[in-house]
DNA sequence: CGTAACTATACGGCAAAGCGTATACTGGCC
DNA sequence: GGCCAGTATACGCTTTGCCGTATAGTTACG
C-alpha cells in the first residue's frame, strides 16, 4: 500500500474528517488516557483508577480511541490491555504541548470553546 | 523567556487545556480557514467567499482562531488580513493528514463523534 | 452452575458548541 | 454628515457529545 500524499487543500470532506479527527482528541479523558498509555500498556481497570473516571464512561471513550485507530488492545483472560497504536499521535500531543506552552493561557480562556476539565 | 519542557503528564488541568486546544481545531470551517491561510494571507471577505460561510459566522470562527494564537491580523483601511501566526499549527495539520491517510475511513465512521461537515 | 471480577454497550438527560440572523462598529468617499 | 463597504459581536435556537447509570457480555474459580 503506497502512502498517498495528501495536499493541504480546502476540500470540504477532507476538512470534515480532519476536524473530526481533532474532535476525537478534544476530550480531556481521552487525552489523559493517551498520556497514561504513552508510558506503557495498561488495563481498563488501571485506566479507571488512574483517571478517576466511571468504568462505563471510560469504556465508551476507549471504544472511540480504538475505533479511530489511536489505541489497540490485547486480551489476557478477563483483562484487556490497551496501548498506543500509532506513535504519530504522541508526536501530535507533544506538538500541541509546545504550542500550549506558549499560547496555553489564551487557549484556556477562549470563550468560543468552554470547559475546564 | 525560557521554553519550558512540558512533560506528557496526566495532570487534569493540563489535559483540559490540551483537549480544549484540539477542540479549537475540531471545526471544519476553522480547519478550512487554516488550510486556505497556509497558502497566503487573505481578507475576511476572501475567506467568506472561499469557504462559503456566512460572514457573521466566519468572524466568530476567526475571533476564536485569533484569540487562541492560531492566526494573526493586520488592518489596511477597512480590510483585515488574516495569516497563520504559528507555523507549528501547519505541522500539526500535516501530521493529522498523515494519520488520516491511514485511518481516515474509521475516523470518518466514528459513532462517538458525529458530523460529516 | 453460581458467584464474582472485569469490560463493553445502551439509554435518557443535560451542557457545550455551532447555527442563522440581526445589529454594532470601523473605515472610505462624496 | 450620509451612505456604503467591510468586519466584529450578540443572541436565541438547534445539534452534538459527554454525562451517570443500568445492563449485557466475557472470563475465572470453587
Amino acid at each position: 500500500m503506497t502512502t498517498q500524499i495528501t495536499p493541504l487543500r480546502p476540500s470540504p470532506s477532507a476538512s470534515g474528517v480532519t476536524a473530526k479527527f481533532f474532535r476525537g482528541l478534544g476530550d480531556p479523558t481521552r487525552i489523559r488516557v493517551l498520556q497514561l498509555l504513552s508510558e506503557g500498556e495498561l488495563t481498563v481497570g488501571e485506566l479507571v483508577d488512574q483517571t478517576g473516571t466511571l468504568q462505563g464512561r471510560l469504556s465508551s471513550h476507549l471504544a472511540c480511541l480504538r475505533w479511530c485507530g489511536f489505541v489497540t488492545t490485547r486480551r489476557e483472560g478477563r483483562l484487556v490491555y490497551y496501548r498506543i497504536a500509532d506513535e504519530r499521535v504522541l508526536g501530535l500531543l507533544a506538538s500541541a504541548d509546545e504550542f500550549i506552552a506558549e499560547h496555553g493561557v489564551s487557549v484556556d480562556l477562549c470563550r468560543v470553546i468552554d470547559g475546564e476539565d
